[in-house]
DNA sequence: TAGATTGTTAATCGATTAACAATC
DNA sequence: TAGATTGTTAATCGATTAACAATC
């Protein structure tokens, strides 16, 4: 093991980092230090840094980081470079939204299949996936090497899909429902709700 | 000012106790402790107590805390007890969905005008809203007293319309699209980019 | 009164930032 | 070589948790 324990803050700047790396490789831009990553992403190089040391020494002293290596590591370290097949349960509006994220994501990490208990959903088509009956969850979790949902159904439902997809083997869950699931310890969840957001940058407005 | 300097991760922990004391009252029940709120809400009591120590002293001894008090008290500290218009750029299929979720949300708080710069979406109906270019943003935001802002376009155009926001007066930004943005330091900025949410994740999944 | 629970201080824990030797 | 920048240790800062007197 290369990792001691590393907090999710550092996990959840990873993306960030590598999110703006892309950026510079399409603009041709082959190295860079942590001062201009810091410069540009608000953040304080010694963090960068530190971050980055922690899962091995990609940069050369003097020089910097050089954008596609570090690209390649960080998506080893995000376990991007594989694979990584979701679920998403909740074929409203928000849902089918998402399911159109499909594009722009990482090719690896994409929805593979798209859920729904209610009757009328079922069977439609959002972009190229077929709704399919909730029931089928744990099926096709089997059969599609599933390893995260996300959920985008109504509050009053989100709970009883969240066990749904633990009980399916789920190992991750993306919650845009306004409600704090209970889900196992080992079981990363991410709350993803637009009206908290919204609510405590109220907080700071006027 | 009874606020010394409360920390971002308190004002963002108060928009979930309000929804579950939300949900209590839905229940009739009347009064809670801060173990109880702890428990179904996976944090420490102490940190609750302490949260809401900030802002005044709204509980009991020996009792706990009145909920219909507390939800009213933490409205008033998030400002949520007033009216609070919400703009929206990016009509797309994202867009479209969060502003139906006008209706979840608190009543005070509201998505009243959404902008798209694409020829073919202005003039079109997003629930009861028409789409609106643009340009049009200055005068709407000052006719209808405008102070958040939702950016749900493409990465490419997200730092103009952030911009765009900034100069016709809004106060706060929710960021959907990839990209962090450039504002000055008083308007704060929360980034909800799916993808990032989904590539952390990753690194705890398999 | 005895039991419960707050508000708050003190202790702990963890995360961020500064500083600098190593080195390209 | 001189200048730049990493990786990493040490210092700082801030946030969380424990503990407990006050009191319902």
């Amino acid at each position: 093991m290369k990792t001691p324990k590393i907090s999710e803050a550092v996990i959840r700047r990873l993306p960030v980092y590598l999110r703006y790396l892309q950026h510079l490789r399409d603009l041709n831009i082959t190295t860079v230090s942590s001062h201009e990553l810091g410069q540009n992403l608000d953040m304080n190089p010694a963090q960068i840094r530190k971050d980055l040391a922690y899962f091995g020494e990609f940069g050369r002293k003097g020089i910097g980081y050089d954008v596609q290596y570090l690209i390649e590591k960080i998506k080893q370290i995000l376990k991007l470079d594989r694979r990584l097949n979701v679920a998403l349960v909740g074929a409203g509006n928000l849902g089918t939204a998402l399911s159109n994220y499909n594009r722009y994501t990482n090719e690896k990490l994409k929805i593979v299949a798209i859920f729904d208990s209610f009757e009328e959903k079922i069977g439609t088509q959002v972009g190229t996936l077929e709704v399919l009956p909730i029931e089928l969850l744990p099926k096709m979790v089997k059969e599609l090497d599933i390893k995260m949902g996300i959920i985008t159904v109504p509050a009053t439902e989100a709970q009883k899909v969240a066990d749904q997809m633990v009980d399916a083997g789920i190992k991750g869950i993306l919650n845009f429902a306004p409600v704090i699931l209970k889900v196992p310890l080992d079981i990363p969840v991410r709350n993803a709700d637009v009206t908290t957001e919204l609510e405590s940058l109220a907080y700071y407005v006027d």
